[in-house]
DNA sequence: CTGATATCAGGTAAACTGATATTG
DNA sequence: CCAATATCAGTTTACCTGATATCA
């Protein structure tokens, strides 16, 4: 009769996963990013925010007042997704949604100084959670890996 | 009146996140992995696979026949997934589930014949599709980027 | 007419929670 | 009684595809 239980791995989580599929990048950012994701969001979750809404206000920052399409643009979220993004931060009155006068298809977005207040609250909260994610990388690797992943992401396929 | 829009990056899809944003590993995290799934489930459409067919055939090879729930954690998939990805498998007879004769909780799966053949195609494919997600980068540079991730997986946090 | 805009109504897939019946 | 197993039902979130009315 064969060997039915093969070497049974302890369950340390993801660690036991099989060399074959070690190799195979695509599933180690799925995982990655599944951990990534799960602890941003309870971190964010903690001060009443998700990470759209910061992605949303560090934009409104960094480049200032838009329309929705060109936050769509900027931040990566789907144009159909921003409307509920952007009810949300104006229900917290992080942000000022207004008709444009010039251009009366268009919403002019603008963060509040209640929203610049709470995005500084949630720099730190997600530089925090960024130290967990990447504990066990030096300063030059976490360095690197941003480097790398960036290069990745700056390749249009 | 305040300039409205600022200077209006051109939409060439991801890469004109702004820099605070960019810092941001989760959120390129998040973004990478989106790319890559959709490319991996695109490529492995065309061969009727879905990548959770590949994480329980790869392992089956690997490791050999085990139940279920030892599927599961050497995959990662969540327990009550695994019943889903087994049927589909079974559907297309790339693997034989029967009960355990010496403990009736269990289910043994094994890969057939036909899975084994199927596997060997899904390591071709995803082999290419690899090579398209990394093409930005060396071959040194892929395997450092592999090592950091696998670094940043193996660390329970 | 063309294109862009904001909005809405969906669809799929992954990750996750919880309950249950069966068996060890 | 407690723990594990397979299964089922259901939630949430991200991503993505349309369609529509409005307006430049």
């Amino acid at each position: 009769m064969p060997q039915v239980e093969a070497t049974d791995v302890p369950d340390d989580g993801g660690s036991a996963t099989p060399e074959g599929l070690r190799r195979r990048v695509s599933r180690q950012l799925s995982q990655l990013t599944a951990r990534s994701d799960r602890l941003i969001n309870q971190g964010l979750a903690q001060v009443d925010a998700r990470k759209w809404h910061y992605a949303v206000l560090a934009s409104l920052r960094e480049y200032g007042p838009g329309s929705q399409a060109t936050l769509s643009r900027r931040t990566g979220i789907y144009r159909s997704d921003m409307v509920g993004v952007l009810n949300e931060l104006a229900e917290r009155e992080l942000v000022d949604r207004a008709p444009d006068p010039d251009d009366r298809r268009r919403n002019i977005v603008r963060i509040s100084v209640r929203g610049d207040r709470h995005l500084r609250v949630l720099d730190t909260v997600l530089d925090d959670l960024h130290d967990r994610l990447l504990a066990p990388l030096s300063a030059a690797e976490r360095d690197e890996f941003l480097r790398l992943l960036t290069r990745l992401l700056d390749h249009r396929p």
